[in-house]
RNA sequence: GGUCCCAUCGUCUAAUGGUUAGGACACCAGGUUUUCAUCCUGGUAAUCGGGGUUCGAUCCCCCGUGGGAUCACCA
């Protein structure tokens, strides 16, 4: 009866957005999407050692920011909450009542120390390491002895043991589990909080979720998560496990070697729409070949039998690609909106009050635009137009084999065909005329004069063409790092 | 170690029994050009190995090999 599609994101409040995470969501947002169904938000806070304080909101503004939305969650609300876990916990309480008293899970009362021994052993003689069900066939009379006694216990459920369990992904098929093999995993902790195991069946049963969507990581515990639905008379959702992402060098992507919080993204000035288009590829292809693609284009393109199951590994480069292309297509006004807080920084060095002027910053970004990678390369980009004194080597000057005599000879003709163009007249164009018409009637050769210029005026090898930045400097200040260029020594 | 997943250029991937094995990033070369960048053109580069099935395997099956995940009162 059943035709509702629904799906969840149900992240731990540690802080921050993995971009393995994002990634998760966006798949799931594009499946969402593209069936016509709902994305619901659940915090899952059950491990409180590891909650971070404000880390739902910092979760919520961060997806905001990538242009996310959500149709149910604790943030907006919806007919299926709470959607805090720990909000929850009457709810676990009540089914797991159900199944104890089906005897399809157990108390166990093992002391933490017994069960580390027992691993210990176990690993010592190469077995993998299980719990020995010590606990699983405790009489009633024995079991209320220990809870009258106050004693702590965990509640664990009951596996199979023979048989084999099959669990079906969506894209990798189906896949085959020896029931003998599968541990009696906690479902209820002896706080009396449900694990992850416990919560999200739970959860992901009675919020209705019709696909199940998390990451690779979590097959190993599949078919025990379908024991108990059965172990419940539930019918299971469809599963679809992601592919991992993983580093250059295969391993897990990890703080360590870099960034992987979202927000570190965010604030190195990678834009939202490449990073979407970037994970978007992580796993899947458009049929046409065509990369460049915008969230409302993935999704209208996108077909979950698509989907590959190799892990993918994160090519910074290729974001770098990405957020490149959509810089340079960005309308110049909103790129000077995201460009000016780094920019902000570098002026307030100089204390120029005339280079904070609207036109001058747009101007200075609109030079720079077709050369950023991301957003805070801009500071670095034009930090010669903010400062004072520029510092550099005279040799630099110099263009191929001229030596840098020679090209500060060329600075005072370059110097004298500039002074006569007046300061009304002080434009890109009119200052390339000035000096091209002369160059080419002296059938000069114009490297030998524009290279010393350009370099006289930003003090780098490599920069915009030396019109442009000499019209952004006006005349005076042109007329000034040229002078100071042709008495370096 | 047990169990499970995965395997096409360096990377992301397309081609699911018949293709000169395609595209993108990166790289290299050329063009535009005063440098860098952009842009345009071109190029190098891949089916992990061995067996089957088949007229024919990147594709299906098996066995290796390699990589990864997991084996908590963490998610």
């Amino acid at each position: 009866m059943e035709n509702k599609i629904r799906l969840r994101f149900a992240p731990s409040p540690t802080g921050f957005l993995h971009i393995g995470s994002l990634r998760t969501v966006l798949f799931s947002y594009i499946i969402a999407k593209k069936l016509k169904g709902k994305l619901i938000l659940r915090i899952e806070d059950t491990d409180q050692k590891r909650e971070v304080r404000g880390a739902t909101e910092s979760l919520v503004k961060i997806l905001d920011w990538v242009g996310l939305e959500f149709d149910e969650g604790p943030h907006i609300g919806g007919n299926f909450g709470p959607y805090i876990q720990t909000e929850r916990l009457d709810i676990y309480n009540k089914n797991i009542e159900k199944l104890l008293k089906e005897k399809r899970v157990y108390r166990c009362f093992c002391s933490f120390e017994r069960l580390q021994d027992m691993r210990e052993k176990q690993q010592a003689e190469k077995l993998p390491p299980r719990y020995d069900r010590t606990c699983r066939d405790l009489s009633d009379e024995e079991i209320n002895k220990k809870i009258k006694n106050d004693e702590k216990f965990v509640i664990r459920q009951a596996m199979p043991l023979s048989g084999e369990t099959v669990a079906l992904d969506e894209i990798r098929g189906k896949i085959k589990f020896k029931n003998a093999e599968l541990d009696d995993h906690v479902l209820i902790k002896s706080n009396g909080i449900p694990t992850y195991q416990f919560a999200s069946v739970v959860d992901d049963h009675i919020m209705e979720i019709s696909h199940v969507t998390r990451a690779e990581e979590w097959i190993p515990s599949f078919p025990k998560n379908i024991l108990l639905y059965q172990a419940f008379g539930w019918k299971a959702p469809k599963f679809i496990h992601y592919p991992f992402i993983a580093n250059k060098e295969g391993g897990k992507l990890s703080k360590r070697q870099g960034d992987v919080a979202v927000e570190d993204f965010r604030d190195k000035g990678y834009l939202p729409e490449a990073l979407i288009n970037f994970c978007g590829l992580l796993g899947w292809h458009p049929k046409d070949d065509n990369e460049i693609l915008s969230l409302d284009e993935i999704i209208a393109k996108f077909e979950l039998g698509d989907m590959g199951a190799k892990p993918a590994i994160f090519d910074i480069e290729k974001l770098g690609y990405f957020n490149g292309y959509y810089i340079r297509h960005k309308p110049i006004d909103d790129l000077v909106k995201l460009c000016r807080p780094y920019l902000e920084e570098n002026i307030e060095l100089t204390k120029n009050q005339k280079k904070k002027e609207d036109e001058f910053i747009k101007k200075v970004v609109a030079i720079e635009q077709e050369r950023l990678k991301k957003i805070s390369d801009i500071t670095e980009a034009t930090k010669f137009f903010f400062v004072d004194d520029l510092n550099y080597e005279k040799d630099i000057l110099a263009w191929r084999k001229m030596s840098a005599k020679e090209a500060q000879v060329n600075l005072s003709i370059v110097y004298k065909l500039l002074e006569k163009i007046p300061e009304e007249n002080w434009t890109n164009d009119s200052i390339e005329d000035g000096l091209m018409t002369y160059l080419q009637a002296k059938e000069l050769r114009v490297g030998e004069y524009l290279w010393p210029m350009r370099v006289a005026l930003c003090g780098q090898k490599a920069s915009p063409g030396p019109f442009d930045i000499a019209e952004i400097l006006g005349k005076s200040e042109t007329m000034k790092r040229i002078e100071k260029s042709i008495n370096l020594n």
